[in-house]
DNA sequence: AGCAAAGTTGACCGCCCGGTCCGGTTATTG
DNA sequence: CAATAACCGGACCGGGCGGTCAACTTTGCT
């Protein structure tokens, strides 16, 4: 059904290129956010500033084929925590995951970066119902408080990262603090009623 | 010692339109962040662009003019809270004012638009040394648990703003779920060990 | 080896930005 | 009501951006 590029396999010199251009992208847009210019990723690359638009039409585009990357491998790793029998170990661990991940890279901005494509707000739809899944599981066994809804942790998620960002020469690892903080707000012990109802963030499943 | 236009009274119009121009800079900042452009804030203000740089030397300088406004205000109310009985009320008072008036006015740049000026400078630290102070009362109090410092208060106090923001179209007061989240999160009923020491965020006061 | 298709390149275009500048306008003072 | 200094505005400048294109190089098939 998604009639992606059937019968074009790609020349040698021309996927080594767009597998640099993707790295330099990431590590380019990870150090200046998304002011990051198009000229500066294709010379970080070692190419041309034409080669980045024949293989990403826009830099949009690019900005997108990173994130849909990001949100693939997330999503793996939630999915393979699915099976863990510990439900709340299993959502810490894919809180830390998710850290990690944006602390090597900074990408927050792609949460926003909205309806750049379908695709992307395919695969974040996944990803989502995923973290979902993780959430109602954690919550069913009490590992946390029973109104918090998976749309809170997703929006929690980036937030050690986020709150890390300020501190001028912060240590790799700072956000753990921060994450193991908003953890404890989650659990049962923590037991203030929420002034507000959660919101919906269009969870629905265009599933498997 | 902060010799600050010493003689020049400023003109009817002239006074008039800075005014304009800070409120019309703030609107197109909360609006478009770093981004707005100063010929749309001179539009919105309804002068030329000209007269934009007239009243400040430079877009960081219109930035400083409205971080300083802000900070000042959060500061004030900050102080007021030092001599509450209640500490942790007090505290969390405190973070419900800075989260409603980033709320109005998103304005978590301006955390980030650091050395602009040393006056920026001045102003924040004094409102952390404040921050700082009503953390400390709290965790007297054994309010909030021993492990929280001021500056784990600082950078936590945008967050609920910050998770709201990805919410595309939040109600206005959603951000209070969130800082109930981490507020909770703070609480001695918590209690999990946190896996990495605070950072220092230079609370040196150069005080009153 | 030879050749067509695929890929690359950097000069180039139009656009928008922050900041400058000077001719014209307005508020203030006696 | 002058007269003057303060103030205003918008055309203008240099620079950087995303994106295009036609001339050139490389790849891979025969």
């Amino acid at each position: 059904m998604t009639g992606v590029t059937p019968p074009r396999p790609l020349r040698a010199d021309a996927a080594r290129n767009r597998d640099a251009l993707l790295a330099a992208a990431a590590d380019e847009f990870a150090e200046r956010g998304l002011e990051a210019s198009v000229a500066d990723i294709a010379r970080r690359a070692g190419v041309g500033k034409g080669t980045v638009f024949r293989h990403f039409a826009t830099k949009d585009d690019l900005l997108a084929a990173i994130v849909i990357d990001r949100m693939d491998a997330l999503d793996a790793v939630g999915q393979d925590l699915l099976t863990a029998d510990d439900a709340a170990t299993a959502l810490h661990e894919f809180l830390t995951a998710a850290a990690h991940q944006r602390q090597q890279r900074d990408l927050s901005f792609l949460q926003s970066a909205g309806d750049v494509s379908p695709e992307v707000t395919r695969t974040r739809t996944r990803l989502y119902a995923t973290i979902d899944h993780l959430v109602a599981r954690a919550r069913t066994q009490k590992a946390i408080r029973p109104d918090i809804t998976g749309a809170d942790v997703i929006l929690l998620m980036c937030a050690p990262n986020y709150v890390v960002s300020y501190v001028p020469e912060a240590p790799p690892d700072l956000w753990q603090r921060y994450l193991a903080i908003i953890f404890d707000g989650l659990r049962p012990a923590a037991a203030h009623p929420l002034p507000h109802p959660p919101p919906s963030l269009d969870l629905s499943d265009t599933a498997t």
